[in-house]
RNA sequence: GCGGAAAUAGCUCAGUUGGUAGAGCGCAACCUUGCCAAGGUUGAGGUCGCGGGUCCGAGUCCCGUUUUCCGCUCCA
């Protein structure tokens, strides 16, 4: 674990030293948890947003692009749970200063209790054998019953407690519980305070007769909201999806782990419309489909797994990450999550308007079931880059620091470099560069010898190094050396860009794979 | 948000009992060389994270603060 700590803080000084990340407004001494991309960043974040992008967009018919804004009408927060469930009502201790989530401490001391009724029935199970009955036993020992009884009472105060936002009845049901701080064993608690994880601002310029809004905490809703547009405009007949990129903001308690956890990120986003009953069907198709994006980017699988949920949230009737071995372990990636018919319901609910859809092979109406694929870009870029970073030892016992992206992915994608800046090389160089500029992103450099740029180039994780030597000027060819095996070739130049195009496609890694 | 640690050149770091800041690498220009981080010459770059305090004098001691990392917590 040390070591990956230490290699964690390399990938992210690499990331600073090469123009990939920068803290924000460094200057200033920056911000927690709010980073920029440089110079080479910004290339790898465009190419892995393009790669989703065609991949959901391009090289699927029935999924079309939005790109809905990031202010919407504050109803639309209050329809999707947003104002009241991304409140977290907080409780510290004042003995060890620890700060806990009330409604935690709440369920915790339930979860308490349910253990109880547990072991009186693994007890009864014990005394009664085989002719234990366990629904009889619940529904009639008097200790379990009151247990039961404690339970509903408790979570009768707390719902009704969280409906009507009751901050204080939360703070005395605590106490009346007797719930005490799992660090200082006391009950000396600070009052329950609400923490909103979303960012609010005022539309209008006159602050008397503004009215609050919200940065979004998630694109999905812009999606929801259009979804009649677009099926309508775009004649989409279900199953058909909506995708979107955008930026989402969450004021998180604490962020951290770099790029991981930001205040603004970068959401990929697909809400795909189907039948209500073949949701869990499509559920499984996009989980698998979303597996093969991923795999075909050519990274090892080993790296990848699926992480069923347990817990639903309360939208959703099944629900799975894709987590990905981070330096700091494996964490979540992309989520995929069955939302039933929660949103658009609520939609149709709080707008009065009508969100249904004609399913003319049924004959029916109905509000279309909805599976979502999110993935967050900055992650993504996270897990690209970390897991390219490699220090690889080479035969003469050097070591050379080599970004082994996805070729695809890669900021550049070649460098031209003239052997030596004398004898026309330079000018061969850039008529080289002219002529593949435009497909291709490409750095020209002539300055140090010719192993130092190759290992700058490394550094970035350019795929391919052209090299103009007198040679070329005789006949026209020139050396491509590759970056992972830093073997050269030889190769005329009307060849480059159809060398180039070969190599940078993706890892197909299934014949099923549609793209 | 709480606790711990850290902050000196672009990077990695040194800096003595408190006496006005240094190295290596990198960067820029030029010379030489020319296929895997070559050599030489010259040069740019720091109010030592920021703000107070102690002191004749603070990179160094004290307090506060910001940022980063680690642990806790949080992640609908």
């Amino acid at each position: 674990m040390a070591n990956n700590e230490e290699l964690f803080k390399k990938i992210i000084a690499h990331a600073k030293e090469y123009g990939f990340i920068f803290p924000s407004s460094e200057i200033y001494d920056g911000m927690a948890a709010v980073y920029d991309y440089g110079q080479w960043g910004v290339e790898l974040k465009n190419n892995i947003r393009s790669y989703w992008w065609k991949a959901m967009t391009q090289w699927h018919e029935n999924i079309a692009g939005l790109d809905s804004a990031i202010f919407m009408h504050p109803a639309v927060w209050k329809a999707s749970g947003h104002v009241d469930a991304f409140n977290d009502p907080l409780i510290d201790n004042k003995d060890s200063k620890k700060r806990y989530r009330a409604d935690v401490l709440i369920e915790d001391h339930i979860a308490k209790i349910e253990d109880k009724i547990n072991k009186e029935i693994e007890k009864a199970s014990k005394r009664f054998g085989e002719a234990f009955d366990p629904q009889q036993f619940v529904s009639t020992n008097p200790r379990v019953l009151e247990y039961t009884s404690k339970i509903k009472d408790i979570s009768a105060k707390y719902a009704s407690a969280m409906q009507e936002n009751d901050l204080a009845a939360i703070k005395r049901l605590i106490e009346d519980l007797e719930i005490v701080c799992p660090i200082s064993g006391t009950r000396n608690w600070t009052d329950v305070r609400q923490f909103n994880l979303m960012f609010s601002t005022k539309i209008g310029s006159v602050s008397e007769e503004s009215d609050i809004i919200y940065l979004r905490p998630e694109t999905a809703q812009g999606i929801f909201v259009n979804y009649l547009n677009v099926q309508k405009t775009g004649r989409m007949k279900i199953p058909f999806g909506i995708a979107q990129t955008g930026k989402a903001f969450r004021n998180e308690i604490v962020a951290r782990q770099f790029i991981f956890r930001m205040r603004e990120f970068e959401q990929m986003e697909m809400q795909f419309f189907v039948r209500p009953g073949e949701e869990l069907e499509w559920f499984k198709y996009w989980k698998e489909e979303r597996m093969k994006w991923h795999l075909s980017l050519g990274t090892a699988p080993e790296k990848y797994r699926f992480h069923d949920h347990e817990k639903l949230a309360h939208y959703a009737n099944a629900a799975t990450d894709i987590e990905f071995e981070f330096p700091f372990g494996y964490k979540e990636l992309e989520g995929i999550h069955s939302r039933t018919d929660f949103d658009l319901q609520r939609h149709q609910k709080f707008s009065g308007k009508k969100l249904q859809y004609f399913d003319p092979e049924i004959n029916e109406s109905y509000v279309p079931y909805v599976i979502e694929t999110s993935i967050g870009l900055d992650r993504m870029f996270l897990a690209m880059f970390s897991n390219a970073y490699c220090e690889q030892t080479l035969d003469d016992g050097s070591v050379r620091v080599v970004l082994g992206l996805p070729r695809m992915l890669a900021p550049v994608k070649a460098a031209i470099l003239p052997l030596v800046k004398k004898d026309g090389m330079p000018e061969k160089a850039r008529e080289i560069m002219d002529m593949l500029k435009y497909e291709f992103n490409l750095i020209y450099e002539e300055k140090d010898a010719i192993g130092k740029r190759y290992r700058r180039q490394d550094a970035i994780g350019t795929p391919y190094c052209i090299t103009v030597d007198s040679q070329t000027l005789e006949d026209n060819t020139v050396t491509v050396r590759e970056r992972d095996t830093m073997q050269q070739e030889r190769l005329p130049v009307a060849n480059l860009e159809k060398y180039i195009l070969e190599g940078i496609k993706p890892v197909l890694q299934s014949p099923s794979l549609k793209f």
